[in-house]
DNA sequence: ATTGTATTCGGAAGCGCTTCCGGTTGTTCG
DNA sequence: CGAACAACCGGAAGCGCTTCCGAATACAAT
């Protein structure tokens, strides 16, 4: 089936060629210093027999990678699927390989930092919508590489997101400037990532505190990201004595699941319950989800971006890129019921 | 910021540990023909000086690659990133490395194919999601690596799918089950890609047949795959003098989008109209959508299965693994109005 | 004491490429 | 017509590792 036919080396194709390795070399990397014809030759030969480089040799003698890893804990997560072509597609333009690894639980992580610096793999890594913790970074500076933030707010290193803060007061305020006094929020979390106060929740207690609002323990709940998880916190809201006018969800799959447990409740939306969300996932846009809208390929190009610029050894224009998030009004949001 | 620290080769550790080259390879890498105590002694000495192997060099060194290539038209679509996800698993524990290559337009596909023979870079490819043209399939064969295709059937080479037409019949059957007379079809289709006729739409026409049913072209709609277009798909269907009474849309996305058309249109579901897809992408259960599921995260794992068995040159159990799917009901699909 | 067998180790030869450096040509200018 | 210079090319030295092969030492068997 897969014929092993011998591959060819560039000797293999100077030799017949008739010139030395250097010059078939250079005929074969349009290097100058090589007659036209030469060049010519060189090209037709290699064509023929289908000759094609061995990037390690080549790898070696320049002493470059041309490769960078990029770390995510999911793939699967519209989000992250979004943000890595971003960022695939901007690092492929250049010419460089981008390696894959997908760390979804603690356990992963670990391993994954434990035996990066064992391999001196990449020449960048992109870190992809989670903190990196102390001793990770560690690990990380033992090997000498750039690292950048995509996707997820990270002081430490280079980084490009969107302000969370931002993105929640969005949220809130128009929930607030709708009328709403009693609204709930439906907080995001990561079980399986070190987890850091989000900008998302302090949002909420602030936008709440200068509309001179209580702030209600009972009326935030967290539930990790996704639809199922979403729809379980808001039947917690729901059996309140008293629910809440409106939702605020962390994001819109999370906001999407709480739509099911609403509807499933017998309650309409906007009409009984008022939801915002954040992302703009496709999912939003079908189900008339209000949101905080974030461009998320172009986090991962910008994070890209940096990258190529590290990788040139130029200095990064600005360490930290914030993208702006708009409100994107659809139609599960509507002022109270007794307003109307 | 980052130190260059100047990296430390096998040779300077050698050297540090009194050894000669050889051996402290051997030690580094685990072989026999090391006294304990120098392997110890080495391993000191590595781990005191933060070495890390070139990966460049060893693989020069042993002649192989240790690297796949997966190569999917998209990655934000769910179905994508959790086939992806599969894949990067049972690689990763294999010690395997995975590049990505993102090939969304024809444009990129056809840069793709074309440059991958001139870097002889990967042992195999794992095609995800759509099908490999004639052309391209002559410059794979070039470089004498190994293919395997995932989620997308595909007779030339080894590959894991589900049975298209089968999972279309679950569907109609259902629907048919149901008593419904008047189906309509909101077929997907890839306009980047060369499309193939899909065992997904002869299970419509062949359901239909079977039930003595006409079939009638105005019932089936063509539609990229996604959301959005389904709600226009569905918008057409809406628009015909008599709409059908159910629904079989090729995918989840694609019903979903349909199904905020069948809302914005004041109808009811699954009172007035009934509606099924395929996936059981998780906004399925949210969504309380009837689908025929199909498990995608395995259809990766075995697609990188077998290329683990095809990199040890053994040969292959089997060639084409179909995966099965199951018809999940849910609350979208009821039996016509008249039927009640 | 001698021969034999294991075990441990180092030298050195690659792996397939890039690139420095010096040698040949051919051209141009004084 | 000779010198100066450019353009072109080949030999060979790496790049950092693995691995073959032979040397050295140790220890058991005769």
């Amino acid at each position: 089936m897969n014929s092993p036919r011998p591959q060819m080396t560039l000797a293999d194709i100077a030799r017949l060629a008739g010139v030395g390795s250097a010059t078939a070399s250079r005929a074969l990397n349009n290097d100058k210093g090589v007659s036209t014809q030469t060049r010519q030759r060189v090209l037709d030969i290699a064509a023929q027999y289908a000759y094609v480089v061995s990037p390690e040799a080549v790898r070696l003698a320049k002493g470059n990678l041309g490769r960078v890893a990029v770390v995510a804990p999911h793939f699967s997560r519209w989000f992250f699927g979004e943000i890595v072509e971003g960022i695939e597609a901007v690092l492929r333009e250049a010419g460089i390989d981008v390696l894959l690894y997908f760390v979804g639980s603690l356990e992963d992580r670990r391993s994954f930092f434990d035996k990066l610096p064992a391999r001196r793999k990449v020449d960048a890594v992109i870190v992809v919508g989670f903190p990196v913790e102390k001793a990770e970074r560690a690990r990380l500076e033992l090997l000498n590489v750039h690292i950048v933030a995509a996707g997820g707010q990270h002081a430490v290193y280079p980084n490009v997101c969107i302000d969370d803060y931002r993105a929640g007061r969005q949220a809130m305020d128009h929930l607030l400037f709708l009328g709403h006094q009693r609204i709930g929020m439906i907080e995001a979390v990561d079980l399986d990532q070190p987890t850091e106060p989000s900008g998302r929740s302090s949002a909420y207690r602030d936008a709440l505190r200068e509309s001179k609002l209580p702030i209600e323990p009972e009326l935030v709940v967290s539930a990790p990201w996704g639809g199922e998880q979403g729809a379980e916190a808001m039947d917690a809201l729901l059996s309140l004595k008293t629910p809440p006018t409106a939702v605020y969800a962390h994001s819109d799959e999370v906001a999407v699941g709480a739509m099911r447990s609403i509807r499933r409740a017998g309650l309409r939306i906007p009409e009984d319950i008022s939801i915002v969300g954040i992302d703009d996932h496709p999912i939003a846009s079908l189900m008339d989800l209000t949101t905080v809208r974030q461009p998320v390929r172009s986090q991962g190009e910008l994070a890209a971006q940096m990258v190529l610029t590290l990788l040139e050894g130029k200095p990064l224009p600005e360490r930290e890129i914030t993208v702006s998030t708009q409100l994107t009004m659809r139609s599960t949001t509507a002022p109270p019921r007794q307003n109307r």
